[in-house]
DNA sequence: GCCGGTCATTGATCGAGGTCAACGCCGCCT
DNA sequence: AGGCGGCGTTGACCTCGATCAATGACCGGC
């Protein structure tokens, strides 16, 4: 299904990135040359878990999630990657998770053999790397020991803009209240935090309850003290 | 991974195994001149959460195990660490985790921006945090969506020498049973599986009894059925 | 040997979250 | 408009694992 999508790569750069980390014309020859560009709209599989690939995937813009399935069935999401970040990675040539677009999202492909053999390609992505490591360090204590209400409210205050699960405290411009969108279904938010479908409804209920959300419409949610849900997360 | 055979030789340290860049006797060489040799006993704290640094370290022999804590003391195990891996990332210059030996172990600390300077220990590193991610995948997996059986059994499962949670079924040359030592209390292997150490101590006495597992003594167990434990670990 | 400390096992009970089920809301289609 | 299907909410009940507590096994020191 990656390949169905291959054609419909736009060969144009008007690409300017996102991160300013790099712009096309920026990169080393050899990982050009290698690079395909992708363009998908929202739900879309990049690929699926054991499918063959040799590629490592950086994300421009838009929002992709990882996700892993037993045997009988059960999710888990693994993660969720914004602009900058990488995936694609395995100890095989199999993937070992799945990744569907959240909305639309253009990426690059690169071999990775490729990426291998270009030094600033690798610093880039060794970077991206070592922050989503940090970041799945955090799942796993989300997941081993927190509590529902704590794993939904770090769940919203990870998706909080500019704030990526950070600096509550701080002197932020921001007011108290910002308007979030959940890009996610109720089962979805519950396989992220390994939780179920009911109990995560009950969570935003609750929080909505003690003040701490406001439900704006569809997929909306005003969260109308940050720093109070910060406080709930059990990090802080 | 973490591998607690006891005889199993450890990699040479020739140039072959670390590229040249970490042999005992033989620093500071140019790509060496920031790297640190550390030799460590069992149950020492090479960096707390928190701490300041710039390193990145390599286990070269024995092993280690990545926490976290939460302000009000649950603690998560995030990872156990074997021969080759790596630790010590962060987005900012403190330690995201705490880092702590479970037996002796020597490595190597590298400073961060020498590690970003060389190519060669760049594409180590990060052949390593591949293999890592996966594993972090696999253990988000099990912390979101396993039951306490599977949680040890799945445990028990990665901590056989040589099988790295993987192949139960391949013809493989080693018998149905393999004597393992867990170098972990029950706390510690519950702080690791995101449970309490009496749901762990039940969960052994339940594999006892329907004899996948026999006791040797202290902290060794022997699984009588590799296979069969495999079956129950929900991944196959 | 005896004693004290640490770690593991087992039992009894409790509760957070899972399961099952009913219902509501809303957008979409004819 | 009416009906349908997907998603979300809420309630009732149950279960798995947490919690509280007692006991046991092992180890080192004297």
């Amino acid at each position: 299904m990656l390949d169905s999508n291959l054609d419909r790569t736009p060969p144009k750069h008007d690409a300017n990135w996102t991160l300013g980390i790099a712009r096309d014309d920026a990169f080393p020859e050899p990982a050009e040359r290698a690079a395909r560009h992708l363009t998908l709209g929202s739900r879309e599989t990049v690929i699926d878990e054991g499918d063959t690939s040799r590629s490592v995937y950086l994300l421009l813009e838009g929002a992709v999630m990882l996700s892993k399935l037993l045997p009988d069935g059960r999710r888990q999401i693994i993660e969720l990657l914004g602009p900058g970040d990488v995936f694609g990675f395995s100890t095989t040539t199999r993937s070992d998770v799945s990744a569907e677009t959240l909305r639309p999202a253009r990426l690059v492909a690169y071999d990775r053999r490729t990426v291998a053999t270009s030094p600033t390609l690798q610093a880039l992505i060794a970077e991206r790397m070592n922050a989503q490591l940090c970041g799945l360090h955090d799942h796993a204590m989300l997941l081993g020991r927190k509590s529902a209400v704590e794993r939904v409210a770090t769940f919203l205050m990870r998706i909080v803009p500019r704030r990526g699960g950070m600096g509550c405290a701080g002197p932020d411009a921001t007011a108290d209240k910002v308007l979030v969108k959940v890009p996610l279904t109720r089962q979805e938010i519950a396989d992220y935090l390994g939780l179920t479908l009911e109990t995560v409804s009950r969570a935003f209920s609750l929080l909505k309850r003690s003040g701490l959300l406001v439900y704006g419409r569809h997929d909306e949610v005003m969260i109308a003290d940050v720093c109070r849900l910060c406080r709930t997360t059990g990090s802080h």
